[in-house]
DNA sequence: TTGGGGATCTTCT
DNA sequence: GAAGATCCCCAAC
């Protein structure tokens, strides 16, 4: 079983952190999989929750990194990031897609589907499938519930835009494993 | 296969 | 008052 992360592995600029975890294991209470997709954010982005510094929202993204940084989007999802970089900056990497590997009948309860493909193909499905819930903002990556365990061998990794956002639209801070059938839509050639 | 609307809440203008 | 790091369902092509 490769090694779990722990604070100090989080210790780098949020696409580097992103691109990293491409093909690292995560597990809520052991329900989770393989990330196939994430975004980074950063302060300098204004794209990103924390380009206007902080606010009770995302305070969690100032604090320590190797924590969650847990939102509402839409007003309906929650969804999941890691923060990183050095306490106090503002970065973080929003998680887009898993392939499920762990808790799949867990997760079809929760999604009320059964098709594989489509339980934790995009942020707000992987907020639902690992019952993501605002109480975990802020809470220690690598305590329980959670479990993050480094990407057990180098993974093709494909770059592209971020997705659904306005500001910064051609940043290319999306990363996805290549060949994934869980990512939550395909990169542009 | 593509496109619009609804659900529902926080932040900022 | 509007927009947003979304998803789902239904209608129309």
């Amino acid at each position: 079983m490769p090694r779990r992360l722990k604070p100090a592995d989080f210790l780098r600029d949020a696409p580097e952190m992103a691109r990293l975890l491409i093909g690292a294991v995560l597990l809520v209470d052991g329900v989770g999989g393989r990330i196939v997709e994430t975004e980074a954010y950063d302060r300098e982005d204004p794209a990103s929750h924390s380009h206007s510094g902080p606010t009770p929202r995302n305070q969690a993204m100032f604090g320590p990194p190797g924590r969650a940084y847990v939102y509402r989007s839409y007003g309906i999802h929650w969804c999941l990031n890691f923060v990183c970089r050095e306490e106090g900056h503002g970065a973080g990497v929003l998680i887009r897609a898993i392939e499920p590997l762990a808790g799949v009948a867990t997760m079809i309860e929760r999604r009320g589907l059964h098709e594989p493909r489509l339980l934790c193909s995009g942020p707000g499905r992987v907020g639902q499938a690992l019952a993501i819930v605002h109480a975990l903002n802020g809470h220690r990556l690598d305590q329980r519930p959670f479990a993050v365990h480094a990407a057990d061998r180098d993974y093709d990794v494909v770059v592209g835009p971020r997705i659904g956002i306005t500001k910064a639209a051609d940043v290319p801070w999306r990363f996805g494993m290549a060949g994934s059938k869980f990512l939550s839509r395909g990169f542009p050639k």
